[in-house]
DNA sequence: GTCTATAGCCAGATAGAC
DNA sequence: GTCTATCTGGCTATAGAC
């Protein structure tokens, strides 16, 4: 059995992540948890609380995901082969989440400050640093480590932060579309790794 | 001298950008058109007109730049440096135009799929039987037409999808992303170019 | 065409019974 | 803890004077 508290958390996940904080309705929220609005007041003070659970919900599970990258003590190609696959593999489990934190970082920039400063707040620099050793030991080209992990980040995630607009362009069904993201799970890394080589 | 109308598309531009079709207030576009409410809808019928008026100038002035890569007689390459160049300079410019469209053709569904139908719609068809081609004479390398061009895409238009995302990850000011764009004008086109050329 | 005033509605929030 | 009923405010939209 189920907490009714918990009850909320999962449908105000869903209804925010398909509509956004603006286009998110409380009684839709209410009718998905299959209770009355009355109770969500009850849990959680007012709208902007129960958004802020399922925001940092939503960030606490992409967090690790992204430090999974930055900190460990593997070599930068295995990183990123590492990285790329699960992040695509966290995704499609998550599809909706990260356009929601784009869309609510772009949206509500009192709100990006905050999570900016939040704890769990992913720190790039020591990937940085290792990319900067590799270049400065002629192991890998001289790129700009910013841009290399820019690169990452948008190869990743792109196609999840635009889906409609992929698959609209590309002309492709659902199941093209996860099958892209299959393939993708190794020709990004090769691609990246590729472009850092000597 | 700025007709009223324009004055309001201007100003409705400016708001939806920021804050898309469901955290938009009326009153807020009224205020930044220097009118009253009541113009707006003197001028545009309701908001969804408005919005709908917005959002076909938004794709409207995107849809050039993705055409150009499509369509066209220039070699694959050359093609590729052309659109990623043009692409950024574009988006330079209009820095909300990217997000806004995603965002709102994640949040409407209905819309996205009047959107898929409009007469402007890109289409990437010629694109990819120009890769195919390549790929066939043995010119390039054999990788999937598609994840080419999505690869361009992603990396072209992430950064200003999540620019917030970006800065706040990569801890940089508004004027280190500036530059960042400008390097990304060459490198992008580089590494993509590297990983389709034998 | 442009304004003020206001209607009408809808969403967030609360009161209070059980 | 859970519900029904209701308040309150804000937002879209309109009426009507000028």
């Amino acid at each position: 059995m189920i907490s009714t508290e918990e009850q909320i958390l999962v449908a105000a996940k869903n209804v925010f992540h398909r509509s956004g904080y603006a286009g998110a309705r409380m009684q839709e929220i209410a009718d998905e948890a299959a209770i009355n609005k009355a109770m969500l007041h009850y849990y959680y003070k007012n709208k902007q609380q129960l958004f802020r659970a399922v925001f940092m919900q939503a960030f606490g599970k992409l967090a690790p995901q992204l430090n999974a990258i930055f900190s460990g003590t593997e070599g930068i190609f295995e990183k990123i082969r590492w990285f790329t696959a699960d992040y695509i593999d966290f995704v499609v489990e998550n599809p909706y989440l990260p356009s929601f934190i784009i869309q609510e970082l772009n949206n509500n920039p009192d709100f990006a400050v905050e999570f900016m400063s939040h704890d769990g707040k992913p720190n790039p620099q020591p990937f940085i640093d290792q990319l900067n050793k590799e270049i400065a030991a002629g192991t890998i080209r001289q790129i700009n480590p910013k841009q290399v992990l820019l690169n990452i980040f948008a190869l990743s995630a792109f196609p999840f932060v635009a889906p409609v607009m992929v698959k609209g362009l590309l002309n492709i069904s659902e199941e093209e579309f996860e099958a892209l993201m299959e393939e993708r799970k190794t020709l990004i890394a090769d691609q990246i790794i590729d472009s850092i080589k000597i």
